[in-house]
RNA sequence: GGUCGGAUGGCCGAGAGGCUAGGCACGGGUCUGCAAAACCCUCUACACCGGUUCGAAUCCGGUUCCGACCUCCA
């Protein structure tokens, strides 16, 4: 067997993965900030790292998954003079910023278990990590790389920056961030406390109108931005472990900082792998509230938005989502959505046909190929996309042995089944679409079928087509085979 | 402005010096009372200009365009 290669944001090129600890891997994924709904920017995420996950559990790791909930605000920049964003938020709507919060967790997490994204061993929130960000935050005082100014706490770049390496995950040159280029266009608060520009904040002192604060060394404040990934990633995980994930717009600085607060205070890098998946776009462009395209998750599954054609369920989200490598950009359009929807479907329906297979004496055909090119490909930095590819040509033996153009034995027939299952449903999480009561629907079915059989059989055509096509209207498809009519949703 | 990525057939999207994925759409066929589904066939692309090479979509140089990041961002 192969082994898994990675790439590595931090060393930019794929790796042999090999977990720290024998079998067990620690895997860190950068969950939301929960102010608002998520949209489709939150939902390729927690999909590529729970396929990473499925594959290394497949593979026999035992991977401790922790995915963050950060409750407590960032700086709001653009003069809101440094308002926190949850409580900001909650003025807004006139309740209570842990309501904001709970409200928008509960809503990514739904999200989350509509695409069949595996829960997280660990979902810590940062309001419930305090004590060891302001823990973290006095290591890093002690080893003299972060300073005190007037209740806020900033980390000391340029002293971390004569012995570690600031700025090689993002292939960021102190320099040129020290040249300022773009630096003077923004004017966030407490930057006149700041030793140097580039320094960010481990701790910021709170106004007494602010509304998210916490009692700490340095007076009533609340965290950096940085520091709760820092501070709970090793708690749950130790000092150095196996994954740190996250999108690709966290690199500078979210990213940096992390590795640079994580060394001042331990000594290592946290992360063994960095690994960042890409951005998405709609119609070509960058989802933004400028241009007025930002699409809600619960949007595109009513399709209630002036973009959408249609309603697209989940599993063609997902599915849409994995026909993509995940360090490209994936852009969104209609038609792009209603080809995953109809090759979803071809597959779902190979996938089913599988169990019901002929089984013949010979094979001309070896399914254990396809099976070993799957994970030839996952191997080969996740490439997912052609693990779809190799389904499709697995849904296609299968058709065509169910017209009994090609035989396969019963070796054959078993390793199919057991590809989808593995593969289609195991490792890229891709299940059927939650159906309720199917069992009496399909005695519904069933009914009207043999009615429509019986009208077929008297030539009474005009019923018979009345029938399938009421019964299409409602949204099912009906097949006529030699063997009977079947239905499907 | 700086840094880093891209540009692949009608649409999406892999690949990465010769074997030229895959899906969707289109067209032709088999099957069918009709239809749908399924199957078979068809569609041969890599922004532009040079160069290296027996051979380049893939390597090198240049050009154009697009995008991301540069302390809100998934």
């Amino acid at each position: 067997m192969s082994s898994l290669q990675l790439y590595n944001t931090y060393t930019r090129q794929n790796e042999v993965f090999r977990p720290l600890h024998n079998n067990h891997v620690g895997l860190y994924v950068c969950g939301p900030t929960v102010y608002g709904p998520p949209h489709l920017g939150h939902v390729r995420g927690p999909i590529v790292f729970d396929v990473l996950r499925r594959f290394l559990e497949f593979k026999g790791y035992k991977v401790r998954h922790v995915r963050n909930i950060t409750d407590v605000g960032h700086l709001v920049g653009d003069g809101d003079e440094g308002e926190d964003k949850l409580g900001k938020q909650a003025r807004l709507e006139q309740i209570e910023p842990m309501e904001v919060a709970q409200t928008y967790t509960v809503a990514y997490n739904e999200m989350c278990r509509l695409v069949n994204v595996l829960p997280p061993g660990i979902e810590p929130r940062a309001s419930g990590h305090i004590i060891e960000q302001i823990e973290m935050i006095e290591a890093i005082m002690s080893a003299g790389l972060a300073y005190e100014v007037n209740g806020s706490v900033y980390f000391d770049v340029l002293s971390y920056a004569k012995t570690k390496d600031y700025g090689k995950l993002s292939g960021r040159i102190l320099e040129d961030l020290l040249a300022g280029a773009g630096n003077e266009a923004r004017e966030l608060e407490g930057q006149e406390e700041k030793h140097n520009p580039n320094d960010f904040a481990l701790w910021k002192k709170a106004s007494p109108e602010h509304i998210m604060q916490w009692h700490s060394p340095w007076g009533k404040g609340y965290p950096g931005w940085h520091i709760e990934c820092s501070a709970m990633s090793r708690k749950y995980l130790g000092d150095v472990f196996d994954i740190h994930g996250g999108g690709m717009d966290l690199l500078f600085p979210h990213h940096e900082s992390e590795i640079a607060q994580s060394t001042a205070c331990t000594g290592h890098n946290p992360a063994r792998f960095w690994v960042h998946h890409n951005m998405i776009t709609i119609n070509g462009q960058k989802m933004a509230k400028s241009l007025n395209n930002g699409i809600l998750v619960d949007e595109l599954f009513s399709g209630k938005h002036a973009l959408l054609a249609q309603a697209y369920s989940p599993m063609t989200l997902r599915f849409f989502i994995l026909q993509a490598h995940y360090r490209g950009t994936l852009d969104f359009s209609n038609e792009a959505l209603q080809a995953a929807e109809k090759g979803l479907q071809r597959l779902m329906n190979a996938a089913d046909l599988a169990p019901k297979l002929p089984i013949s004496d010979s094979s001309e055909y070896s399914v254990s190929d396809i099976e070993a090119a799957c994970e030839r490909c996952m191997n080969d930095d996740m490439n997912t996309p052609q693990v779809i590819a190799q389904l499709f040509e697995a849904a296609r033996v299968c058709n065509s042995a169910m017209d009994g153009k090609i035989k396969l034995n019963s070796d054959n027939v078993k390793a199919l089944n057991n590809l989808f299952n593995t593969w289609l449903h195991d490792i890229l999480g891709i299940q059927a679409e939650e159906k309720g009561n199917e069992e009496a629907l399909d005695g519904v079915m069933q009914m009207l079928l043999a009615m429509r059989a019986d009208a077929k059989a008297n030539k009474n055509y005009a019923l018979s087509d009345e029938i399938r096509n009421k019964l299409t209207d409602l949204g099912f498809s009906i097949k006529d085979g030699k063997d009977g009519s079947s239905w499907s949703l």
